[in-house]
DNA sequence: TTTTGAGTTGTTCGA
DNA sequence: GTCGAACAACTCAAA
């Protein structure tokens, strides 16, 4: 009889290209695949609501392929993973447990303590790199140190050897003599009690399968436009990989190689821009995770100090009216309501509804980070943080003090017939073109025939944004002449 | 060693 | 209507 190891499954819910798993099965032993439900090891961060819901049905999905391999999800909910594991130990006679890495804060700190008092317990733990293409401690500039550049990053990566290729699927899972008792996946209280994620539901296909279809689609219809489709929300132009990323469904190695291969397959020039355009978004993911290592502290404060002691507003109302997508900004209305609708937001939308409520409202970006964090089904603490503090202008390689988006230019640049308005906006539908991105500037004529009434039916402007850039910019004037003060 | 040039995603103003 | 300049300060890498 050979002897079995616990796979503990995190951020790696895959069975393709899982280093843990293919290890642990090469290894011979006999694999108990575990995933624990642990909330509170999170840190300030346990799984909002719409990664919870993802994560419910990546789990399904995940038990499901490993009943194709005659195998089974052990599931936990536990305060401790350390203590679960033990128990799991005890119950199986494992004598290694294998998984793949995590790079936020409280995991590192976690797993550090988890491999320590196992070794000592005499178990065997592996750990491995999964979820990245460069683990953060491997990437240094010229002067040993990390980098706080983007565009120096992505040319070093380039220049070093290519990410390795993935490892394949198993064929085969040997099982344990016996698993050890599970708890029913409903038992985790994942899904919400009462039914707003409907929206998710019908938007998504969670699990490794969904996660590869979803990679197919980008490849063909997709990358060749990258360039500029990735701009417009009102068209199919971005990958909508990021929640499958996120919970490993998929691996960024996987998608580098894929993407890679096809571009070879492929001669025309612009396919071959698109295509590198969109592996440098894989490796801003990377460049994030780079970041929130080496400054752990900016999940929580701004990496450029002296945004410390910005005058950041407190207006429980305005924050309110932006969640809801209330502000009288047709595009930033838009973009709220696709996130709680859908949990995700086109990327050129996040930057539009980040700028208005850090710049326009003079809300602090760590509100925008939490609700993003709950509504969000790509929530991910590197991509999130690194994200609000680049669209603060506090962050590494941020923006300029002086870039405020304009909501309404933004709206006829990137939604130039207005059917992104239209789709999650829909009391502005009557309204034809890109007049819909500015309803206060119609006439009465104009509005009533297209049902509205401002102030009653769609809000007017929560602010004026050419009052309020003015606003931003002071603002951000006095933090500047503080630190010549000092 | 020091200097120089460039750097994800923008907007406004004035010519 | 179009176009270039201006809007800081700092990091990094190349010269």
């Amino acid at each position: 009889m050979s002897s079995c190891a616990i796979v503990w499954f995190r951020q790696d819910l895959r069975l393709g290209d899982n280093p843990a798993l293919v290890d642990a099965l090469n290894r011979g032993f006999a694999v108990v695949p575990v995933y624990i439900h642990a909330p509170g090891e999170e840190g300030k961060w346990p799984p909002g609501g719409a990664t919870k819901f993802w994560l419910h049905q990546s789990l399904k999905s995940l038990d499901k392929d490993l009943h194709d391999h005659k195998s089974k999800l052990i599931l936990r909910t536990a305060g401790s993973s350390l203590d679960e594991l033990r128990k799991l130990i005890k119950e199986t006679g494992a004598t290694a447990v294998f998984w793949n890495r995590r790079y936020e804060p409280a995991a590192i700190e976690r797993d550090t303590t988890i491999k320590e008092s196992l070794t000592k317990a005499d178990i065997e733990v592996h750990s491995y790199n999964a979820s990245l293409l460069f683990e953060p401690w491997t990437i240094k500039n010229k002067s040993e140190k990390p980098f706080r550049v983007f565009t120096p990053y992505w040319r070093h990566c380039l220049s070093i050897a290519e990410p390795p290729h993935p490892v394949s699927k198993p064929e085969q899972i040997k099982a344990p003599a016996k698993f050890p008792h599970t708890i029913k996946l409903d038992e985790l209280e994942l899904e919400p009690k009462i039914k707003w994620a409907e929206g998710i539901r019908e938007a998504w296909t969670p699990g490794e399968a969904g996660a590869h279809k979803q990679l197919e689609k980008l490849l063909e219809n997709v990358l060749a436009n990258y360039g500029e489709g990735r701009n417009r929300p009102d068209q199919v132009g971005v990958s909508r990989i990021s929640p499958h990323l996120h919970f490993g469904e998929v691996s960024p190695r996987q998608i580098w190689h894929r993407v890679k291969h096809e571009v070879g397959t492929k001669r025309g020039a612009k396919a071959k821009e698109g295509a590198q355009i969109y592996l440098k978004e894989i490796v801003w993911r990377e460049f994030a995770y780079h970041l929130l290592y080496h400054f752990p502290h900016t999940e929580h404060v701004p990496l450029d100090e002296k945004f410390r002691h910005f005058p950041f507003k407190r207006d429980a109302r305005a924050l309110k009216r932006w969640q809801k997508g209330l502000t009288g900004y047709p595009l930033v209305d838009a973009g709220m309501r696709e996130l709680w609708h859908t949990g995700w937001m086109h990327n050129r939308v996040r930057m539009v509804v980040g700028s208005f409520l850090v710049k326009d409202l003079l809300l602090p970006w760590q509100a925008g980070a939490k609700w993003f964090w709950d509504t969000l089904v790509d929530a991910d603490l590197a991509s999130n943080t690194m994200g609000w503090q680049w669209v603060a202008g506090c962050g590494a390689d941020a923006a300029p003090y002086y870039r405020v988006f304009n909501p309404t230019l933004q709206g006829k640049k990137f939604d130039p017939e207005g059917d992104y308005v239209r789709r999650w906006v829909p009391e502005l539908a009557g309204l034809e073109g890109d007049k819909i991105h500015t309803p206060w500037l119609l006439s009465d004529e104009e509005l009533e025939q297209a049902g509205i009434v401002l102030g009653k039916s769609y809000p007017t402007p929560i602010v004026d944004h050419s009052v309020a850039r003015l606003r931003a910019l002071d603002a951000l004037k006095s933090i500047k002449e503080d630190t010549i003060l000092k």
